[in-house]
DNA sequence: TTGTAAGCGTTATCAA
DNA sequence: TTGATAACGCTTACAA
């Protein structure tokens, strides 16, 4: 493969000559010009990326941190960084991590050693502590709430949309309140816990450990919950599940046992995806897509400009009433 | 940041003997390679992979072009490409393309400039003509099937698995029978269509355009078609039906419209994705994430040895009767 | 407006 | 076992 050297010498100028060109730089000659794109035309000429990388000191590169890629909370996340990513011709190396703080990691090792200009993390099992040592080697962007950790971050506030949905259920006139959780560590699920011992001592309930239900992630899990809610001797009459595909798959899956909704089971979820609707679930949506954006504007300004334009945003919820309750 | 000279000034010995022992060479003393894990310690040093890319000609990371990240068909291709990349410590960078030329075409780029080793296309809209000429590039891997062209690739027979889905239909007694379609354009799209033409005349029916949906890709679209095919003058007795998202859509709206499944309208869909059993809808499971595993080997072998084990792989189907029809 | 040359930070060959 | 040194291919002062 031909080099800018080889184009310098068909061209009959210099490679400095060549560089300007190629990066569209004023002051080339118009004839000078010509005959380097001729040049690049003839030697078929691409520049070497590396190269480029390795002079300029950055990669117009962003690492995204995300636990699975085919779960549509993430995916929807991705999709938003990815779109603006794309706007301002940046490019995304994705470290599927599976919640291994091994490969969490790798993909902060990854931003000292220069494959990446900055990283967006969307989900994370690392200590604080530990990421927070990578600052120094480029800007960290959370999309989830760091509370009192110095990070930047574009979250939803978990703590709020779960209190939400709680008060709701409780005007509605439940009591027995339970509540389906993606995993029982993680910044969102803390939140949402605390929300709800919180709320529940507030009207002087006691919160009970056999109504959380854990690992609720994909619709399959929606099964799970369902034949394990019906065989509890004491059963909560309702359930604040982590996303509409978990719901989903409780409704369906209850409907085929005879559960009904919500006579024998009450349901608020999150998410608002297209799923919810035909099943008529109440739930609130999450802006995934735009925490995805905002999260990506948020770490191109820092590069671009190398100051912070917001430190942190919070996202709100829309809370979406349908039949479920 | 410290560079490989200083860590080599720090230990006293030469900067080849610091790469040897940053790289695990063998033939350094005992003594030197403590020396320099010391001085890589005290520098607190990292590699800049940029350098090693450009020196090395290589970066292991391996481009995957997608329409769409948050739609379940290629969010199941990548989690199985990502996984299996993971296990060969390669890396992805992802190129969304929503099916415009330009960016299918930027990703072509990026592997000539060097930036990736080779190319997975999950799904494209350039001329096989174009993409042909990047072969010289670097390994390119097709998860469609490319028939008569010239390309790796690792596929489902669509043609088969229609034809498949269709005969059922036929000797269920369906004589009316339409589809939908994620778009008219894309290797996988016309070998369905093919497919229905030609069982379709085998049995001396007629196909019928206005039986015909297009766009059809999430669940929203499956509203959409229960619509449609509800104003219909003529109704098909049967759909084949792109995906099970799309599926799930025309079963649950069409519930909330009255439309009996199987008895006004018997669907066939596929993917087997976990919505399609509590729906009881009859469904085609597509190999996708093993379509993906098996297109990261493919591109990996060549790439380790320079040579292709197999140039092409056709994936079987599994037909799931449940009770859709 | 142009060219020279000094980085950028590795790897790998070759000689010792 | 080790070290010098030549690639790898580009950007960007600095000088002219």
């Amino acid at each position: 493969m031909a080099n800018i050297r080889e184009i310098a010498k068909e061209a009959g100028v210099s490679v400095a000559t060549v560089s300007r060109v190629l990066n569209g730089h004023p002051y080339v000659k118009e004839e000078k010009r010509n005959a380097v794109w001729e040049a690049v035309e003839k030697l078929n000429y691409t520049k070497n990326i590396n190269a480029v990388h390795l002079a300029k000191g950055k990669t117009s590169i962003i690492g995204v941190v995300l636990p699975y890629l085919n779960h549509p909370y993430f995916a929807t996340v991705l999709e938003g960084i990815s779109k603006e990513a794309l706007r301002h011709r940046y490019h995304l190396l994705v470290f599927q991590t599976n919640y291994d703080v091994e490969k969490e990691l790798e993909a902060l090792e990854m931003m000292r050693m220069k494959q990446v200009d900055g990283l967006i993390i969307c989900s994370h099992v690392a200590d604080w502590g530990v990421i927070g040592e990578y600052k120094q080697d480029g800007p960290i962007v959370l999309c989830e709430d760091v509370r009192d950790q110095d990070f930047l971050s574009v979250y939803i506030d978990h703590y709020e949309a779960f209190t939400k949905a709680l008060r709701y259920l409780i005007q509605k006139g439940h009591r027995h309140i339970g509540y389906c959780i993606g995993r029982t560590t993680g910044a969102n699920s803390k939140a949402r816990q605390a929300a709800y011992y919180d709320t529940l001592r507030q009207i002087g309930v006691e919160p009970r450990k056999e109504w959380i239900f854990d690992r609720c992630l994909y619709m399959e899990d929606g099964k799970r919950v369902i034949h394990e809610w019906m065989s509890l001797p004491e059963k909560p009459s309702a359930l604040l599940v982590s996303s509409d595909q978990v719901a989903a798959g409780i409704v369906l899956w209850g409907k085929k046992e005879g559960v009904k909704i919500p006579a024998d089971l009450a349901i608020v979820s999150f998410d608002n995806h297209p799923i919810s609707e035909p099943l008529q679930i109440t739930t609130i949506e999450l802006p995934l897509a735009l925490m995805g954006k905002k999260a990506f504007r948020l770490i191109y300004h820092y590069i671009e400009t190398g100051n912070i334009a917001r430190k942190t945003e919070k996202l709100s919820v829309r809370f979406i009433e349908r039949s479920s309750v």
